[in-house]
DNA sequence: CATATAATGTTGACGGGTCAACATTATATT
DNA sequence: AATATAATGTTGACCCGTCAACATTATATG
């Protein structure tokens, strides 16, 4: 099981590569790949881009609601957001009205087309999230979403280490 | 502590937003706050991008060594890397010669200024590496890396499902 | 009420990562 | 030895994610 039993009592170890070690670029690398294997079954599935499967999914989800709310919930950034926003609107996966309380909403929800694509696409990217689970014990799936939530925080809480001028939020 | 704490216990829970149940997702958003991280501290201590740091890092690691040698370690791009040596061989944090045995390799080293430049940004990577390090415990720690490994694994193992024609090399 | 500040969404610019094509050289196959 | 195949490294094209600037509208502050 475990890969790095190769070091000679007498020699100083040179332990296996040392970016391997790193959780930035293990999670960088893992990203890659988990990218291009969700670029790759979206485009077979009914071409859509990751961020616009996530927008999916977000309608789908809360239902109607506007880009400023997707973008607060995933932390997505908001110039991303508009144009995969303006792309689905042109190819009619998603419509929008003006909200008549807030002149700057646009109050977005799936169009009929719109749920299909996220239908069918959906068992595609359930099968491989399952395939991703499968191989991860109770035990690990866990530690796994324990560990994302920390490392995020150890990174909001580095970031800025002395005076802040004021407010809390995280100016993303 | 806990921000999700909005369910009503008669109703099944829609629990939380559900991309951030989702893998690809997690690490697609932790991947992003991470790289930001180290772009501000690389660019503060030493002008240097990710990828460049990760060449330094090779090759004060494997010593003299060529941009396959690394691309094969790494699994990052050839193209990528072929830029980034590029670029560092412009400003002299590298130096490469031509082997003798191989006229297509070209031999890649550290100069003193590339030593340098990676003892400079060394301590404040370390750092935060640390930093990120001890909001987990020995246990998380171990469970990470293990997950990291199987999920690229599952990856690796889910790409061509049927009739590979040979080889086992993972066309990168 | 008047004004300053914040939020919403769009756009342009930029850099980085991915991919394919390519020239060159090594290696395998016959 | 001749030829096909693979490896190495470079380059151009392309797309995506990030950032800053901006116009517009809401909200807070005086």
């Amino acid at each position: 099981m475990n890969k790095k039993l190769t070091f000679k009592p007498g020699k100083p170890q040179m332990d296996s590569p040392p970016l391997d070690q790193m959780i930035s670029f293990r999670v960088s690398r893992l990203q890659s790949k988990l990218n291009a294997q969700a670029i790759k079954i979206l485009k077979e599935h009914g071409d859509l881009t990751p961020t616009q499967w996530r927008v999916l999914v977000m309608l789908e989800t809360l239902g109607e609601c506007t880009s400023s709310e997707i973008a607060r919930t995933t932390q997505l950034d908001k110039g991303l957001l508009s144009r995969a926003i303006k792309g689905m609107m042109q190819t009619r996966l998603i419509e929008g009205r003006p909200s008549k309380t807030n002149k700057r909403h646009m109050l977005l929800r799936l169009t009929d087309a719109g749920r299909d694509a996220y239908e069918r696409a959906r068992p595609y990217m359930q099968e491989r999230h399952d395939l991703l689970l499968n191989n991860l014990s109770v035990q690990e799936r866990r530690t796994m979403f324990d560990v994302f939530d920390k490392l995020e925080e150890s990174i909001s809480g580095a970031e800025v280490p002395a005076g802040e001028t004021k407010g809390r939020g995280n100016g993303r």
